[in-house]
DNA sequence: GTCTATAGGTGGATAGAC
DNA sequence: GTCTATCCACCTATAGAC
């Protein structure tokens, strides 16, 4: 086991907030090499073309959020307080002035490296497959209307919460994302 | 009155289809060119600067909506109605594989030069106030549920159109849009 | 209005010294 | 692993001929 905040980790820090805020076609090499304190050159030795670099920067991330997601399973039993805790990752990014990776890059999709287009769809499925899950359980015990598929559902959620978060950092307003994952869960909620 | 499919209107169909395909970051004069049929440098004779060409790409875009609106006043009464007419807007940019200018442009928010970007602000507040105006005349009807103030509800809607539109894209299955409009616009009706 | 030519800058990427 | 130096492609933008 090797030290865990080398240069590869900095580097793809630096490179997710330039991404999280600008985009990945508005960052460049230059602009990581300044955050990290190298010259630019240095950072194709630990990521040789810039695909490379946006590969693993989604890989890692479908890491942190599985991660967080298992937290989630781990502390909370309840599916309507487990969604709660889901919509606060998104708060999370946006008290930061960051859209969501995954979102800011599902807006560049067509000009995207195929590998990077490639994990992405992978972390989409990973979100709406535990989302998927938690709903399923609150619609067995109830909470949740079964009108529609508990995987309609989670695509439609997910969709929601980006939308949410692109809107309210638009605007600098963290209530209006508050507001839009409050409608959210209240229409999933079986009627009374 | 002059011609109006002139070289300054070709131009910005070009600009429009890159930007809501690609993205303002990730197009070029160069690829206008290719597609308007002239060199890059003359496109500079009809927009000095690509800020300049941006901010003319909103503004018109802008003036097609506010038509696209007053048409659905025209043509529909209903509040309910009048919202699944403009969820249809969103529908026909999907089929041609664009995302909404607005919600691209969102995205690139802090990239984007000054006059872009006052110009997008204002973009939405058009549609939030135009929805807010249906929602608030539902609501006096007794059709939509009135314990959310109608701007909010306008505003939750705007940022799930959005996000429906992203994820619909990415995905390229419109059948997702289609249901997290649906879900949307059921969620707005009144309790029976 | 559109062209050619070009300027000045920055992009990602490579070679080779240390 | 990081550096300097350099390459080539592309960017936005301007000057001036036609």
């Amino acid at each position: 086991m090797v030290a865990t905040t080398g240069t590869s980790e900095r580097i793809l820090d630096a490179a997710q907030h330039l991404v999280q805020t600008r985009g990945y076609n508005a960052f460049s090499y230059n602009d990581i090499a300044a955050v990290v304190g190298i010259r630019k050159a240095s950072i194709h030795y630990h990521f040789p073309g810039k695909g490379d670099l946006g590969r693993r920067l989604v890989e890692r991330f479908r890491e942190t959020c599985l991660a967080a997601l298992a937290e989630i399973d781990r502390s909370e039993t309840d599916p309507r307080a487990q969604l709660e805790r889901y919509t606060t990752l998104f708060r999370a990014t946006l008290d930061n002035d960051r859209m969501c990776l995954c979102g800011m890059l599902a807006s560049e999709f067509a000009s995207l490296p195929e590998g990077v287009r490639d994990e992405l769809v992978a972390a989409f499925a990973d979100h709406e497959a535990w989302l998927t899950g938690v709903l399923q359980a609150g619609q067995h015990a109830g909470h949740f209307r079964d009108d529609v598929p508990a995987e309609e559902q989670a695509q439609t959620l997910m969709a929601g919460l980006e939308g949410a978060t692109l809107m309210a950092r638009l605007h600098h307003d963290t209530g209006r994302f508050q507001a839009a994952a409050r409608a959210l869960l209240t229409a999933l909620e079986a009627a009374r």
